[in-house]
DNA sequence: CGTCTAATTGAAGCATCTCAACATGCGTGG
DNA sequence: CCACGCATGTTGAGATGCTTCAATTAGACG
């Protein structure tokens, strides 16, 4: 994997393996599901407030954030989403999108029809099991993050969020050693902690002062994983890994 | 629906017929789940974190929520859970609890084993579709709360919490005019909403001072409905009620 | 009537925000 | 290849929303 194009081409499937054993047969039947990519730029909405949705779409490249805008304004960033995620799969169940859909970077998505997608699970149940738990994991990632938000204060929350996507870009082999890439500003990073700009740009001071977590541009080291965790009070259990897949995540196998 | 009971014994297929139509074998079908009662007293918990859990449990009374404690013991609470709720089902998918579930007054909770809730849904696939339906909104209602605690001050919060509450209440018929009956404490409310007791306290003056909303223990009268969700930023869309169920809950019938 | 929990109040402290200025870096067109 | 422009990052200072602590009052219940 070229380290240069870090967040690129993850399929649905290696996505999917991460939380649950997938047989060949499934692979190929998700490769093959008819799908049209398109590219958006870094700022363009994929999908929007109130929409009404007849696809869903997988992140094939990029960095894509769901988001809602309050009453002042403001942008909260509800969940960030990687190559090989499905940000909309409740779409599925639900008629109207209750939020935005941005990309952060400039991002290749891949549209499936409902349609598709149900005959497929009409056909392999157990493969639509596998897609509804990995929007039962969204769920879960929701949860921690209103913990993140409504409980931890600024550091805390900052290193969590690191600490999240860290371990999630690593079961995707989107890592090298401890550096990850992630086209995020500070006001996006703001955005997603319910935080201001200037905040976080303290409170990361504070992090690469401590020598835990070190960035330069789009670059991230993680310079003290354990002190990273204990900082950011992480735990990766609400991300529902395969355990094999989260131990050589973690680097405690 | 006697109101001093007000909080008491709402069937599923009721919740479940706020978000789709559902037919009389549906409901019969539903009815006869086979179900193991359970009554918790306020405070107790109904289930808890990292447990395997081999039931999804049906709110038959009283008010729960789901909570996570962090770090540092502040306790945030993920959702509140009305009579019908069901507020586990993510764990037909996910094999273990990332958060615990708590009674906040007493309550009567019905068990149903996986294995029979998957019977069910194998006879008929649409009521399981529905079943997934309410999952799904549940993550709706997490990302509105990310919203909720992420970008909204104080007053805007409480009153949001209280809206998102009248109207679900309301839904199920458990509300006489503008009055709701709600146990929950101040410091319950601060731990939904990310707030201390004391600023809790202070900001539900403010609603009463501006004759939004008027508190009395367990009792809350809306006084002024627009003027409630204008404060609270409140639109309804979120919660993916069927129009007719929402339009006669929001009196716009 | 006493006890316990919850609500209320005041005052001080702190985390975080806002505003405004300045620095840095990067892409583009001259 | 340089110069410019614009987005992003950085810094300081003052404002503020919210927390914490601690004391007091009000309500509910045996």
């Amino acid at each position: 994997m070229p380290f240069s194009d870090q967040l690129d081409r993850v399929r649905l499937s290696t996505q999917l393996q991460t939380i649950s054993e997938l047989t060949d047969e499934q692979r190929s039947a998700l490769s093959a599901l008819p799908m049209r990519t398109n590219s958006f730029a870094a700022g363009a909405d994929i999908a929007s407030e109130e929409e009404v949705s007849t696809h869903i779409g997988v992140i094939l490249s990029g960095l894509a954030a769901r988001y809602k805008i309050v009453g002042d304004g403001k942008r909260q960033i509800l969940s960030l989403h990687l190559p090989g995620d499905v940000p909309d799969s409740q779409s599925l169940y639900l008629d109207h999108m209750d939020h935005g859909l941005v990309a952060l970077s400039p991002c290749r998505v891949g549209f499936v029809a409902h349609d598709a997608v149900r005959d497929l699970v009409e056909r392999d149940p157990k493969l639509g099991a596998v897609l509804i738990k990995q929007a039962m994991i969204d769920g879960s990632i929701f949860r921690e993050w209103i913990a993140n938000v409504g409980r931890r204060q600024g550091l805390t929350r900052v290193a969590h969020l690191f600490c999240e996507l860290f371990v999630r870009l690593r079961v995707l082999g989107l890592s090298q050693d401890n550096v990850i890439l992630l086209p995020l500003t500070q006001s996006e990073l703001g955005d997603a902690t319910g935080m201001s700009a200037v905040h976080v740009n303290r409170v990361m001071q504070q992090l690469r002062a401590a020598r835990l977590l070190s960035s330069r541009g789009n670059q991230h080291t993680v310079v003290d994983w354990p002190g990273l965790r204990r900082v950011g009070d992480f735990s990766p259990a609400y991300l529902h890994l395969r355990l094999p897949v989260l131990s050589a995540a973690m680097g405690t196998a």
